[in-house]
RNA sequence: CCGACUUAGCAAGG
């Protein structure tokens, strides 16, 4: 057995869960009884793989050899089947640990009402909590009323999001700094950004300290209205209320003069980020060099990619998709291709954007689909997969250049390769 | 008793 955990523990590492289950049969077969912490390493490792029904027989395995899973190990099958998006055998779990009797917590819940909330059915997800409302030992906490909130933000709901908010009130739990939140995005995702700024202040007269989060959320929907002064002074205002604007709230800005066609509106922010003796990681240098990128200015995107390396981070496959996109916007299609060989330098693997927006930049000019199949081909060899982007920018190409044959062959092939149209 | 589970940022001219 000793043995067997130690193999067990490589095995995990590499997550080679056919293997572990393998081991475990066999010991099994041979009248030896696995421990718990076995039977829970193969556990983990099949969810980590996302095989919950595999899961859940190594769990009822456990419960024959007569070792009783303990209540994390339920929540983790019953995770794993709502993160697969099969709920219903979350559910059917749930119904038959009730039957014999094993313990049930509000974890496990809490899971399924986020697991219906991606559903998208937030209406099965408040039955589950008023179920829970009225059972004695289950009772939902904040955060699964929190939960629940979310779900019906999600599904742009705002009005059953304040439904949820009342039912906590009325069942004496206090709404939190995630709850208000909740609210802000939900107005958020309907571009109400004024609305967001109504709940901020409810959120303080609660009273309650609106946080990072919060005031990412505000700046995000004032950027995705293209309102980016006022953006920038709620920016500004956070010092009132003692939060530091952080990393992601100047990327959320950045993104925001990006999308209003102000690249250097992001540069701006990209010098306050500095300013702030913060350093500036990969995902802020992304969107600087998408700001430039996006505005057909590809050799700023380029100068970005100097400094992001002088800081000593390692590009990556997205970096260098930004970079090409940089010269699908000049039509430049043979720079765009040359980024391949650059990446090759750094070890880096181009994937279906990288290649699709290669594709693109020789489609966006007349006379160059042949270099754009060229790619297309190059693309497949190197085991990269086309997808229906990728078919739809090469049908749109030839479409332009009035081949509506070549067209209509890539659409056959396209269904050859088992790709829905859309 | 303490954790855990919930809410913000970034890439593809179709």
């Amino acid at each position: 057995l000793k043995d067997a955990n130690a193999k067990l523990q490589q095995l995990s590492k590499r997550k080679l869960w056919k293997e572990m289950q393998a081991i475990l049969q066999d010991i099994r077969r041979k009248g030896h009884r696995p421990n718990i912490e076995l039977y829970m390493l193969v556990i983990s490792t099949l969810l980590e793989r996302r095989l919950p029904a595999a899961a859940q027989k190594v769990l009822e395995e456990m419960a024959e050899d007569d070792l009783q899973p303990n209540s994390v190990a339920y929540y983790l099958v019953i995770n794993g089947w709502c993160e697969a998006r099969r709920v219903d055998e979350a559910l059917n779990l749930v119904s038959s640990m009730r039957k014999s009797g094993i313990q049930l917590t509000v974890s496990m819940f809490n899971t399924i009402i986020k697991g219906l909330g991606a559903e998208k059915r937030a209406r099965d997800a408040m039955k589950v909590l008023r179920i829970m409302e009225k059972h004695e030992t289950l009772k939902p906490t904040v955060i699964t009323y929190n939960i629940l909130m979310n779900a019906w933000s999600e599904e742009e709901n705002v009005k059953e999001a304040w439904t949820v908010m009342g039912m906590m009130r009325k069942a004496g739990v206090a709404p939190d700094v995630v709850s208000y939140n909740t609210l802000v995005k939900a107005y958020g995702k309907l571009n109400r950004p004024d609305d967001c700024e109504r709940v901020m202040r409810e959120m303080v007269d609660a009273p309650l300290r609106p946080d990072e989060q919060t005031f990412g959320l505000v700046v995000k929907a004032y950027c995705e209205q293209k309102r980016m002064e006022e953006a920038l002074s709620l920016v500004k205002r956070m010092k009132r209320y003692n939060v530091v604007p952080n990393i992601t709230i100047f990327t959320t800005l950045m993104k925001g003069f990006a999308k209003a066609s102000k690249p250097d509106g992001a540069a701006q922010v990209f010098e306050m980020i500095k300013e702030q003796g913060i350093e500036p990681d990969i995902a802020s240098f992304r969107t600087l060099m998408n700001a430039w990128s996006s505005s057909d200015q590809p050799d700023r995107a380029r100068v970005t990619l100097d400094e992001l390396l002088e800081a000593g981070l390692q590009p990556d496959v997205e970096i260098f998709s930004i970079l090409a996109k940089g010269y699908l916007r000049v039509r430049e299609g043979q720079k765009a291709e040359k980024l391949l060989e650059e990446m090759k330098n750094y070890g880096i693997q181009p994937n279906v954007v990288t290649y699709t927006t290669i594709i693109s930049a020789y489609c966006s000019k007349s006379g160059e689909m042949e270099e754009a199949m060229r790619v297309f081909q190059a693309m497949q060899n190197a085991g990269v997969r086309p997808n229906v982007f990728t078919f739809g920018t090469l049908i749109w190409g030839y479409c332009e250049s009035m081949k509506p044959r070549k067209a209509e062959e890539l659409l056959a092939e396209m269904e050859r390769m088992g790709l829905e149209p859309d």
